[in-house]
DNA sequence: TAAAAATACTCCATAGGTATTTTAT
DNA sequence: ATAAAATACCTATGGAGTATTTTTA
């Protein structure tokens, strides 16, 4: 049985005229009595009443020009699904970020990328920067969404957002009321609660030279692996933090947040993936946030 | 696009291997692979990434591959339906019963078929034995049950049921605690109630023939649409009653049903279908009730 | 260099066409 | 007499086979 006599048996069905069938098939009717006549063998069973004059659907022909009806739909709703999947609108990804874009830009992007590819799957793991470049590596993750951009042939890189370091104080801290920018040398005798560098590398890494660079060594007190447990801390005085600029609005009643003066310490976010990965689904995601998110900035 | 194609890619995408899948589908390989790539084109999307010395399904070809089994599973399925329709199997058949049979014969048909055939969709219809053959001649109905056999060559036939009449009393009547068998002439000045001519016509015509032959024209007090409304008429003491033997099952507490001496007169049931209505589903259902009903009387 | 897919070509099975017959209205 | 499907026979497309080349691990 091939799909030619599926499509003949409905032309039959529906023209009940093996004559007009034929003209609608761009055929002639001999060939098509036979290739009926092949159907009808094969399936062992009567699809139509001939009486040399009228053509007419026996119960069987009824019941399976309905299924035939069902196949082609399928067939056709197959097919589309597998363009879909071919122009990155079907499927799944799965996409490491980390904590501190879980407040900002990530919610962002994947409500407007869920609303443009519905058909997409997408399933969000959060992870530090280190544990991405590992998933990455062994398939767990497409594309992550990192704070450490290191280019690398292995890996391709889009930058997605730069934002500036602030510092956050306890309200009764009394640099707190405060408007003109913050001198980091000012914080030389605070306490720091900062996230470890196991959790995030280049943030602790990046706050410790500031500091250096300030001319003073900061004293941690307290090591946290989130960046929300930081600010939850701060807001209890236990100290102050360094954070990005995206964690204004969280606790903004009882931390607040300063500018920091000169400076040039900058926290970056962006998107890594494997370059070895032409997944349309993949791309369709780079494409969407180069084009959507970016130039919101 | 031929289920061919859907075919050679199952094998192709099982094996990933074109030599191995085309030995298994007892063909050379370089036709198999035309045939692929023929797919491929026509839908306009990679399914296989070949690398010359292996092959892997694209993300497309996994989705496909998922789709395509379903389609091949839906087709089996859909030629095993229409098998079953031919065998009788598979589909409706819509019944009609006169109301005296809905108490006895009717249930245990329908019982016993629908457990044979789960995947028939059986409608009852109650109707006059008059109504039946007028459903009949327009296909309301594909067969009924009805007690005027009158062979035609229109119609065929097939007695089921031939059950002797019994007199119904109400249990204060004086006859109601004789044992032996009633003379009809008993009756004579009786009150009778019967169902009308218009619902049962047979039935009418046989009780005044039955009494006209022992000698008396009976005395009609009231005519009812349903044969269990003449029993419970008869159960008030309004009259007596001249029924099937097999409404001795109702209101067998309050009714007294005694059989008639020297009987001839008795109601027949026979199924009932158009000559020329040739679906396996009906002659399925009238083999059904002869061999397992029949033996049973 | 060996394994596997792609190319190049050849062949023939069968889908489809033409002419005609049969049959029912 | 006519319309429509079936039969008989012919044609040719394209599916499948054989031989060979290309490619890469």
């Amino acid at each position: 049985m091939e799909l030619r006599h599926l499509r003949y048996f409905v032309a039959v069905a529906e023209e009940l005229h093996f004559g007009k069938a034929a003209t609608r098939l761009n055929m002639a009717q001999p060939p098509l009595s036979l290739q009926i006549r092949q159907l009808e063998e094969e399936m062992g069973v009567q699809l139509f009443q001939r009486t040399k004059r009228s053509v007419e659907l026996t119960e069987e022909g009824k019941v399976f020009l309905e299924k035939v009806y069902y196949l082609f739909k399928s067939l056709d709703e197959s097919i589309e699904t597998v363009r879909m999947v071919n122009r990155g609108e079907y499927g799944e990804i799965i996409i490491g970020f980390i904590a501190t874009t879980a407040y900002d830009i990530l919610p962002t992007i994947i409500k407007h990328y869920r609303e443009k590819y519905p058909a997409i799957h997408v399933v969000l793991k959060q992870l530090t920067s280190a544990e991405q470049l590992s998933e990455l590596k062994n398939g767990t993750i497409h594309i992550g969404i990192i704070s450490e951009p290191t280019e690398n042939e292995e890996f391709h890189l889009q930058m997605i957002k730069q934002e500036p370091m602030v510092v956050a104080l306890p309200i009764e801290h009394p640099l707190s009321i405060q408007t003109d920018p913050i001198k980091l040398i000012e914080l030389a005798n605070d306490s720091f609660i900062i996230t470890g560098r196991m959790a995030n590398q280049s943030h602790y890494d990046g706050v410790i030279n500031a500091c250096y660079q300030a001319g003073f060594s900061p004293k941690i007190v307290q090591e946290t692996e989130e960046m929300s447990t930081v600010i939850s801390l701060v807001s209890t005085g236990m100290g102050i933090a360094i954070v990005p600029a995206s964690m204004k609005f969280v606790l903004q009643n009882r931390v607040i947040y300063c500018d920091i003066r000169n400076n040039d310490f900058q926290t970056e976010t962006a998107l890594i993936w494997k370059s070895n990965n032409h997944s349309p689904i993949l791309h369709t995601f780079i494409n969407f946030v180069k084009e959507s998110i970016i130039p919101t900035l």
